[in-house]
RNA sequence: GGGCGGAUUGCAGAGUGGCCAAAUGCAUCAGACUGUAAAUCUGACGUCUCCGACUUCGGUGGUUCGAAUCCACCUCCUCCCA
């Protein structure tokens, strides 16, 4: 573990073999399971710090390409890190550009040596090497930190996606040997697209390395959530006991918890405000398009069961109007509701494997919520 | 009272003889969204027994194989002159 980092495993569900735990890191205790809200352009859009507090973030995402492209790391670091930039006290992940060599793919050309591509911006050239992107990250300065990885295309061949794999750990190697602060931790990823045999062949490899976490990249990239579980099935196995283990990219209520009960500890996704900002709300009863003409009269709150500032003041034919008028203020209290829903379940499942009870909280979740 | 211009599918506004159920924008309605090129994108938006049929472009009547488009009259509106 790197200095000021320890995992504490503390329960582990009797049934399904979900794990409870503390993360220590240098800007604070993170209890898993946890889902973290994403923040990439180093605001968690349309949240304030303090209302993220409030509805329970304990960690936040940030990303190395968009921050790399503007203000610049370098700019970041002048003004203290990331941390005291965007005024977040407690830990920040950095994600590491891979995801963004998969999502602007157009825009890149992949080789050994790294990623060359052009700014969705304003189309300038450059260039990611592993050794780049820790550098980079370790200007930013977040807690943790992730290695430089390709995230393979669904529908990529075997042939692709062992190629992308190797090149997933050879970069590996390359960040670690690049890597001089000893006080973030760096995150292996786990890749393979939907092939068993990569992924486990990915996962022999990136263990070793496994120090202070590991991450599963490269999954809900458009396969059936079904294929999704099996390879956590597949690889749950082999996962090191004693560090977090970090799911890349999903954070649906449902993948949540599925992911939960295959032992996965940390999650990301940018669903609960990408939504959010699109006029959609979690709620215990399911997802409602709070944007549609049956709320139009409706005075009741998002979800009753939710003590949120959005939830406790207002109603949805109020939320409505504001979506409909193109009021930021829609937006802004949709996305603290859907952030404040997701760190309830975090939590309210961290309660049941305490009690040994997450299937039947499941279950019950489920039985309101419906499943997707 | 005289003259000019105009009246198009919720609104604005194209179209001036067939390729028009009628551009486009807005509004409306619905869908999508999972390590954020996303306050974005997609679809529907006359009616129906909906891969086809029917009724529409202020009203009535005409010209024409064929009219939102041409003609006559009527109704209403803008502006100008009295």
């Amino acid at each position: 573990m790197s200095k000021n980092f320890s995992f504490e495993l503390q329960h582990i569900d009797k049934y399904t073999g979900a794990r409870a735990g503390v993360y220590h890191t240098p800007h604070g205790d993170i209890k898993t399971p946890v889902y973290m809200p994403v923040g990439t352009q180093a605001t968690v859009k349309g949240v304030y710090p303090r209302d993220l507090k409030e509805a329970g973030s304990q960690i936040i995402l940030s990303n190395t390409y968009h921050l790399y492209l503007r203000p610049g790391d370098e700019l970041v670091k002048k003004a203290g890190g990331l941390h005291k930039f965007m005024n977040w006290d407690r830990p920040i992940l950095t994600d590491s550009g891979g995801f963004q060599v998969f999502s602007l793919t157009k825009l890149n050309k992949i080789k050994e040596e790294g990623v060359y591509f052009n700014s969705h911006i304003d189309g300038s050239k450059h260039l990611f090497t592993p050794e780049k992107v820790i550098s980079i990250e370790e200007n930013l300065g977040a807690d943790i930190i992730m290695q430089f990885d390709q995230c393979s295309e669904y529908g990529y061949t075997h042939e692709q996606a062992e190629a992308a794999m190797n090149k997933t750990y050879n970069w590996l190697k390359r960040c670690l040997d690049a890597k001089s602060r000893d006080d973030q931790a760096l995150f292996p990823i786990v890749q393979g697209n939907m092939y068993d045999d990569l992924r486990m062949q990915s996962l022999k490899l990136a263990k070793p390395h496994a120090t202070d976490g590991i991450a599963i990249g490269g999954l809900s990239v458009g396969e059936p959530k079904q294929r999704m579980y099996e390879i956590l099935e597949l690889i749950r196995p082999e996962l090191p006991e004693s560090v977090p283990r970090y799911l890349m990219g999903v954070g649906s209520p449902d993948c949540l918890i599925e992911g939960v009960k295959r032992g996965v500890d940390m999650f990301d996704c940018v669903l609960a405000t990408r939504i959010a900002r699109n006029g959609t709300a979690f709620t215990s009863n399911g997802k409602a398009v709070v944007r549609n003409a049956v709320y139009a009269e409706d005075f009741t709150a998002l979800d009753e069961k939710c003590g949120c500032y959005c939830c406790k003041n207002y109603t949805k034919a109020y939320l409505r109007h504001l979506i409909n008028v193109n009021e930021m203020l829609a937006p802004m209290l949709l996305s603290l509701h859907n952030i404040t829903f997701l760190h309830k379940l975090m939590s309210d499942m961290r309660e049941a494997i305490f009690a040994d009870s997450l299937n039947d909280f499941a279950a019950q979740f489920y039985s309101e919520f419906g499943k997707e």
